[in-house]
DNA sequence: TCGAGCCATCGAACCGGTTCGATGGGTCGC
DNA sequence: GCGACCCATCGAACCGGTTCGATGGCTCGA
């Protein structure tokens, strides 16, 4: 384990002028700076981060805080928005960092941390529930961030797909094969994208010229979703295009229908969310939309990045585009 | 951004008798303590991590190392140990970093850079696939380490399910029900797991009498299955129960056979192993071995943080748990 | 020939904690 | 009454980098 010092006693330096040609510092002599390297490669030397950080103020660390590790969202999907994190940050030279607070209580606190301690030069907030406390906390500090998975707020970054277009497109694919007995089976009320993407399937269905079509708040999976059908069932509305926020939903919607005889996509046509791999494995195959998860990891840690970089800026809006994949679920 | 000498000014300590306060030295005077406390209280303190770790020589974090992100294993199996990395990861105070090497050389270099650099106190390894250098190397640096999904070397600490055994019990409960001409769908061949699941197979099946049962070596997915079972067929060998490494391959051997016209159960039975999210979504449903993800992640760091703790001590040798589903696609 | 200005380098201060050895006051035993 | 010992506290050194201001040698123009 060698220090600086080392470096520099063995190339016939001072420190700092070590350090200098480590750095690359145009202020350095050539020469000079080709024997600090030599030094360097023979005394197989690596700055130590914690005293990097201590002097420079820069951990080149950065934060992810989810609370659901993409338990919520089986396979693919968190797995491909954290390997794009990943990606992005190791060429940018960060490392990553992981938290998984179990509730709004252990997240404020940790993102309080995070700052105070100066922890991690900036954070990715996945999902956020709140709107007012860690928000504030964060902004108020200039801590750089960026907030997937919420629909933007007058001063904070966010990334996300466009919910409502991504429910018009999914929509809007069903009724053009001329379906016209829709049915949105929604995530839990209280989400911004719920309401984002039931305003999208309303705006199809109406330009389609289906008014008051029905959508079914589910908070939950396998029960909630068998209830929300039966509710549609009891309430003696026809049914032969179903949109689900997320693929196991429709997974399990499908089942559902199919084993009270239904064909699909005979009788009811399905489109899910996500393009989980799920996808494949269903019976027909699911038809879903794209989120590009991998894009919207970059894209977290590109905003990110630029913030760290020129400092407090005006807040950033990123939308990541999404694409319909047509399977044997639908028409 | 308040530090420790603001905290001693406050409370007319110097900074040293504070800094014994903060962390619990019975030196001080308990009156004294309450009024460092009082004062870390009033300023809202958070000690720097960086400058902690400099002066104390822990980073608190601990680093994953894992080539594939879990995404050769589709769905719930990483992200259960993840979380089981992340909680007992955070119920000790450390935090955990993440890192995808792309390769062999990087994988090496970045463990490299983590021990010299002091990036954390300690590295799980997760489906290392090389023997010599890079272990060499932690081994050497006497770094706290574990390796998960590998078998025993030795020095070195690792966790895993007993290979051997998983694959004992899958084999024998399909013949276990009568069933008498099985295959395995093994992974690649050079994984120390492959070879055990192997051995666990074969072990089986001479148990039952079964000699000279097939083993098929599948590198890759979809395409890869398909041929290995297309080579079966053609080699004339009956088949009335598969046994799989993983639930992905199960599903896509289950749909090749039922698009040759096979019943599964009927004519051939299928088991898979990891238990994924996948398993609810066949039809029929997949049965599957469960391995207890999380239980292999918190067991990781446990062995990691007792290696932490009390210094270089003998390797430690850690084994999951596992336990047979059944579902649909056993008789 | 002299001063301005640049270049390469250096010593020292600094980042914010932890820890070591020293210090002074009080208690106790002889 | 005095030294031994303990207790609470303190100042200073230290961890290993980065960075600021100073320095001395050199070139160049007047």
């Amino acid at each position: 384990m060698s220090t600086i010092r080392d470096i520099a006693r063995l190339a016939g330096v001072s420190v700092s002028t070590a350090s200098l040609a480590l750095n690359d510092d145009r202020r350095v002599r050539e020469e000079t700076r080709r024997r600090v390297l030599a030094a360097a490669g023979t005394l197989d030397y690596h700055p130590m981060r914690a005293a990097r950080s201590l002097s420079s103020g820069r951990t080149w660390s950065i934060h992810l805080l989810d609370p659901a590790l993409g338990e919520n969202m089986s396979s693919g999907f968190f797995t491909r928005f954290l390997r794009g994190l990943h990606d992005v940050a190791r060429d940018g030279g960060y490392t990553l960092t992981l938290t998984v607070p179990e509730d709004e209580a252990e997240s404020r606190a940790v993102l309080k941390r995070l700052i105070a301690e100066r922890w991690s030069d900036g954070v990715v907030l996945m999902n956020p529930t709140e709107h007012d406390g860690a928000l504030g906390d964060v902004v108020a500090a200039g801590f750089p961030h960026v907030l997937v998975g919420r629909s933007p707020v007058a001063g904070v970054s966010t990334i996300d797909n466009d919910n409502v277009r991504v429910a018009f497109d999914a929509t809007a694919s069903l009724l053009e094969a001329g379906r016209r007995a829709p049915l949105l089976l929604n995530g839990p009320r209280d989400r911004t994208f719920t309401q984002d993407r039931a305003r999208g399937y309303l705006d199809a269905c109406a330009a389609f010229g289906v008014f008051d079509a029905p959508v079914a708040y589910v908070d939950g999976l396998a029960d909630a979703t068998m209830r929300a059908l039966a509710a549609h069932r009891e309430a003696g509305r026809p049914l032969d295009a179903l949109v689900t926020v997320s693929d196991p939903q429709a997974v399990v919607a499908m089942r559902a229908l199919q084993e009270d005889g239904l064909r699909i996509p005979g009788d009811v046509a399905i489109i899910g969310m996500n393009n989980d791999d799920v996808t494949q494995f269903t019976n027909p195959r699911l038809s879903s939309v794209e989120l590009n998860a991998y894009d919207l990891g970059r894209g977290a840690i590109e905003t990110l990045l630029e913030r760290i970089a020129n400092g407090a800026g005006d807040a950033q809006r990123r939308i990541v585009p999404h694409t319909l994949v047509s399977r044997e679920s639908c028409p």
